[in-house]
DNA sequence: TATAAATAGTCATAGCGTGAGTAATGATCC
DNA sequence: GGATCATTACTCACGCTATGACTATTTATA
């Protein structure tokens, strides 16, 4: 077992793009700087992206077989164990607890859930609620602020961009296709049970 | 002349402590960890505290001598060179380029303009230009996707952030304190130059 | 009186990420 | 048709960052 070290996001993209098929490592690399919507969340360099396979590989998420190919040097083709699939399913479903963690970390949750309109909406409900619990504690502690101060400042920041942040996760929420939600609004039942 | 790395955002904010007054390392390092503002934005452990700091000596960014105490370990008082202010002001008044980095590096540079009116109104007009454009550009480039694909929903996160960042940036812009500034709204003169 | 916290700093090292290299094949260009 | 460039496919050495662990004294605190 080696020293337990919580997988960063970049690896369980890595898992994720193994999900439909075995590929071999620099199909991987490739997939990463074509797929217009990975390459924008981020920008791996060719050695580290085999680096992190490597390691994968070496921690059991992956295993790998080599293939040769003729006069090519032969390429190693990798596929999730089940520890692999496993972990890369409980990331996945899992919200992000740290708002520094939305514009890499989620995004590339969402990436992988965005056909599935079930994973998609519980992923999205779940970021909906962590969020609305942030935004509340955050509004509680600007209370206690005085308004011209710079720590006030730092939470209107913080604040703006969580704000933002709900309003966009409600778009992909599937319950948008029903009438537009507003507290308060009677009509649709009990949509507040986040 | 050390090998030309472009100094990072923490180490600016270490030369931003010393402006004031010279201090001794184990000085920063507890400023950082108790302004509450500071402490928001960075976690820095104490040893890498210490190596920031003897690099931004070792680039003479600062200049330190050693101060005895009798028993104690002697400590280190480090001063600003000229290029550290220089390196420091220019930091300061300058705008970020990416939106990833308003989190911690405009926030920072906000810190420390805080106080100054005309210096922070220069940093915040600034920054408002270049999130401007970036909202142009990305709102032509929206036009252009598949309103249900993901690409599309990336860039309306990222649209919706960086909106967030402008309503917030007009609220500490001193016009703020002028009548409510919308466009078309003739009272108060040519206010929309940026 | 024991014990925790603050003061003040050093040092070794794991390992992450980068840059550079290798080497064959297919595409392009004048 | 020769030269040159991009693509396929992967390896390796290395710098340097950040962490954890350690030292050692003084002042609060229980």
């Amino acid at each position: 077992m080696p020293t337990s070290r919580p997988p960063l996001t970049i690896e369980h993209v890595l898992l994720g793009l193994l999900v439909p098929a075995p590929l071999h490592a620099y199909e991987i690399y490739r997939t990463l700087r074509q797929q217009p919507a990975l390459a924008a969340i981020w920008h791996l360099k060719q050695s580290h992206c085999y680096a992190l396979l490597a390691r994968l590989e070496a921690e059991a998420y992956l295993s790998g077989h080599t293939e040769a190919q003729g006069a090519r040097p032969p390429r190693r083709v990798l596929a999730l164990t089940p520890t692999g699939q496993y972990a890369f399913a409980a990331w996945c479903t899992a919200p992000v607890t740290h708002a520094r963690d939305l514009r890499q970390e989620f995004l590339a949750k969402l990436y992988f859930v965005f056909g599935d309109p079930s994973a998609r909406t519980q992923l999205v409900r779940a970021q909906l609620a962590v969020i609305s619990a942030r935004i509340d504690a955050l509004e509680a502690r600007a209370d206690t602020l005085d308004p011209q101060s710079f720590d006030h400042a730092l939470l209107r920041f913080r604040l703006g961009q969580l704000d933002a942040v709900l309003a966009w996760l409600d778009t992909l929420d599937a319950r948008q296709a029903a009438p537009p939600l507003r507290v308060g609004e009677g009509a649709g039942g009990e949509v507040g049970e986040v």
